[in-house]
DNA sequence: TATTAGCACTCGATAAAAGAGAGTGCTAAC
DNA sequence: GTTAGCACTCTCTTTTATCGAGTGCTAATA
């Protein structure tokens, strides 16, 4: 059995219906709610072939059609539009993002924030680890004697900092020394080949300022071993709530509670997504948890690393919104990214 | 009618029983599960003086008895025996601090974390505003030529950065001079009584740097705003979703997404809070939108400053032991300030 | 040959009725 | 003051009846 062009229209009805009100679409609706022009029997024998074609399924034999997993893949591929954000939008973000951020991260959350009020679904952007950016520069100056704190800055700019106690004897001027040692050492190397042995020959070298120089290692070994993991930022969780699939509180709770969960979009991301957005329908996922969702994602560059963008929401999702809003908040934070 | 000891004893198992299953309480439960030795009918008299003391409540005429807020604020102001966190699961919450954490933040964030899951209820850190605190120290150094960082640090450790840029001609020496400058004007002042007019002087003082001057001070200024509000650490808010009496998906919705408005939970708790924990039993609560919230919260204190600790539940709460809980890690709050 | 009107049938959803059971209040006896 | 006994109340669960949306099939129609 071949997919005309009829087949596809009350596919795409019986899509569109279903994704509105998340109840089965039966052949009256598509005649009188559509105004489609045949016979609610023409478009019931058209609906038993779609579900022949696995593409649409019943719950029971007395109810209209919903779409199958099969049905919005189908769909997807073949027939979605994306519908971009309007420059409308983009300016109040924009316009939020020039008036309230100073940092990347805090940008990061805005437009996280912006994405899953959009579309009223989950949102999520994942950072590229810091660890595959450069070296740039390191800090180390006194607050009181004992006590200093330690600067790490990335090519990407971002910035970290702890603090440290060291000997009381160390004076300011010991720090800079140290600092100095530090970022001639490192300059320019990717965070990640600094290894351990890099560190203990820097170790060996200035003895005197012993406890100050461990110390300092130390934080610059633990702000690199906490910048080694990609950061989720994730937004909107609660918008799961106003899903009819998820009305069900055991149900809600093992959605929420699994997005809670450390790590749990990380690994549902494909790696290395395209700039093009990417769609997991249900059962696609990777992830078997995942297996209720539905999951919209790009990925946007900066420099040489990846990072990835995107939204959840039930598998009855406006994939086409979607899809387009992925899209544009990935262009968008390409743009933010050459600004910081 | 006054309260005697039996009927203290029926009132304390009625709570006890109630706040375990949610269920209303009938008088054969009372004998026959807690052994007391009278008859049913003996206790349904009890119950039925309890009730006309406002202390028990009836949600038809066939049901068990639950005690009503009153009830709940008798026990919690006459009976309640407070369970302090045991020194074992202190110890772990020491061990997670000290090998985990680097930051005062950071800390508050796993102390909040440790508070939720121990209880099951939404637990919560009020961080004094940074406002209050002194200025202690600042600097400000190049990244590359036009690009700097400054960094504000208070006497109680907190350390903020900001990225700036300056012009392409200031140097090293240059933002070192201009740091210091700072430093000698602010050192250890309030930094809320920094005003815009100390910040004209000092821009009025160096003519040369103007740019870079600006940009600092833009930043400081931008950071002191920033840090002018309270910052709220909430954690465990999906435990709300274990408690029958929000099963029901809608009013689960409204609770948390209460819960995730900005600033709800400062306006709720009480200001000027004691070491010992208060308690705000539903209707008490200050807020309208809580009232079907209880809330136990102490204050701690960090220098001069007064930050908030406290859970939120059910008003079928086990109250002693969130006194206790919440007790004992505002001592340990304190301990660890002291320590940053 | 494709389309459509007509109709019996299915099955979930809602409503109404019946029954069970937990718990009470009251009375009278201890 | 306490308690056994009992009628009564009211929710909750189960059962039964009814409704109606939607289907699939058949036969008529264009």
């Amino acid at each position: 059995m071949q997919m005309d062009d009829r087949k596809k229209l009350i596919l795409a009805l019986i899509i569109k219906d279903y994704v509105e009100t998340a109840e089965p679409v039966g052949s009256r609706v598509i005649v009188k709610k559509y105004a489609v022009n045949v016979s609610a029997a023409t478009v019931r024998n058209e609906m038993a072939d779609l579900e022949e074609l696995g593409l649409l399924e019943q719950l029971h034999t007395s109810s209209g059609r919903i779409p199958s997993e099969k049905g919005f893949r189908y769909y997807v591929d073949y027939m979605m539009e994306k519908k971009s954000i309007n420059d409308e939008e983009i300016n109040v973000l924009q316009n939020i993002l020039q008036t309230q951020t100073y940092e990347w991260l805090q940008a990061v959350e805005k437009i996280s924030a912006f994405l899953s009020n959009l579309t009223n679904y989950v949102s999520f952007i994942v950072l590229p680890s810091f660890a595959l950016n450069e070296f740039e520069h390191m800090e180390i100056f006194l607050l009181e004697p004992g006590k200093a704190v330690v600067f790490l800055v990335s090519d990407m700019g971002l910035v970290m900092h702890r603090k440290i106690e060291v000997g009381e004897s160390i004076s300011s001027e010991d720090l800079n020394e140290i600092a100095q040692m530090f970022n001639k050492i490192f300059h320019r190397k990717q965070i990640s080949d600094i290894r351990r042995s890099d560190l203990q020959e820097l170790r060996d070298r200035l003895k005197k300022k012993r406890k100050a120089i461990e110390k300092a290692l130390e934080s610059l070994d633990s702000m690199l071993n906490d910048s080694q993991e990609e950061k989720v930022m994730m937004s909107g969780a609660l918008n799961m709530m106003n899903e009819p699939e998820f009305k069900d509180v055991d149900k809600l709770k093992r959605i929420l509670t699994m997005l809670e969960k450390d790590g749990i979009i990380k690994n549902a991301v494909p790696t290395n997504p395209d700039k093009e957005a990417g769609i997991m329908i249900g059962s696609e996922n990777i992830l078997e948890d995942m297996k209720d969702l539905a999951l919209v994602y790009a990925g946007y560059r900066t420099k040489n690393v990846i990072g990835k963008v995107g939204l959840l929401g039930p598998i009855r999702m406006e994939y086409g919104k979607a899809a387009g809003a992925v899209e544009s908040i990935r262009e968008l934070i390409e743009d933010i990214v050459k600004k910081f």
